[in-house]
DNA sequence: GCGCCTGCTTACGTTAACGTCAACATGATC
DNA sequence: GATCATGTTGACGTTAACGTAAGCAGGCGC
């Protein structure tokens, strides 16, 4: 089954609700994963796409969602820490005063979560300046050994 | 079996070749980590503490060992990702130009990788940040409307 | 001498994050 | 109408990183 067809039965339909629609197989390419990724993502409630002729339809908002998912994995969070930055990135316009304090206290929580581990990679990066340092004046040492 | 009793039955010996040692409680303790933990570092070869009277006694490069695997967990790296930074700092004094060089080479890797990490970090930052924004003007419209 | 505490080892259990495989459906193609 | 590419849903396997439990040993306090 090609959910992809979908957009190639309907290519000059401008789809005034929502934009283009992309297939698994289509963000499994362009994000480099494997589809099973994509729909163990699913099972775990990150992504939700439509469904169209039984196949998966995924809209540009999903689409920014897998990359958000990918980019909290690049820097090392869990899918269930992925979980909770993704809940703050809805349509929560409907929101009530408490509600909206409430993610705006959540954001700063991730937010200070982020910063600190932030701080240990830049620790570990001087860190790893140092030996860096200390390396290359044996080498350099030993050269100059060499050349005399 | 006390391994710290090493330290109490020694304790005016200023131990000229090594200094303080440590028992694995007490690393534990100090590290916020569990025994099971820190014996597994030690399974995977992250960890060569020597042996006294059948326990574990820790000196203070192992100490600095095992604070940098914690650090690197805290930046979300693998135990194997970690094994491969700490076999950057050890005693290699005595290593061949070429071994040196390899080094070097490897240090970098390991910066360049952290440093996209890094950048991920920051990125997720911004956006946390925008979202945050976002949430703030509609909460201080929400609220204009409340005064009035 | 007897608990008690600390430590050691061995073995099995667990959770996360997928990979792999089988069996089946369907639209496109020859 | 058979094949093929692409899709689906289970079910099971796997690796990492420990946790948990069992059983045993050696000092220490009384």
């Amino acid at each position: 089954m090609k959910q992809i067809a979908t957009r190639k039965i309907l290519p000059a339909t401008p789809a005034p609700t929502e934009g283009e629609l992309y297939g698994i197989t289509e963000l499994a390419q362009e994000f480099g994963i494997s589809l099973r990724a994509i729909r163990f993502y699913e099972d775990k409630g990150l992504l939700a796409p439509r469904r169209i002729n039984g196949g998966r339809a995924y809209t540009r908002r999903d689409r920014a969602r897998l990359g958000l998912i990918l980019r909290g994995k690049a820097v090392g969070m869990s899918l269930a820490e992925i979980e909770h930055i993704l809940s703050l990135y809805g349509d929560h316009g409907e929101g009530h005063v408490k509600q909206l304090e409430y993610l705006i206290g959540r954001i700063d929580a991730a937010t200070t979560e982020l910063d600190t581990r932030r701080r240990h990679i830049v620790a570990m990066l001087a860190e790893l300046g140092e030996v860096k340092g200390q390396l290359q004046r044996t080498l350099a040492a030993k050269r100059r050994v060499k050349k005399k």
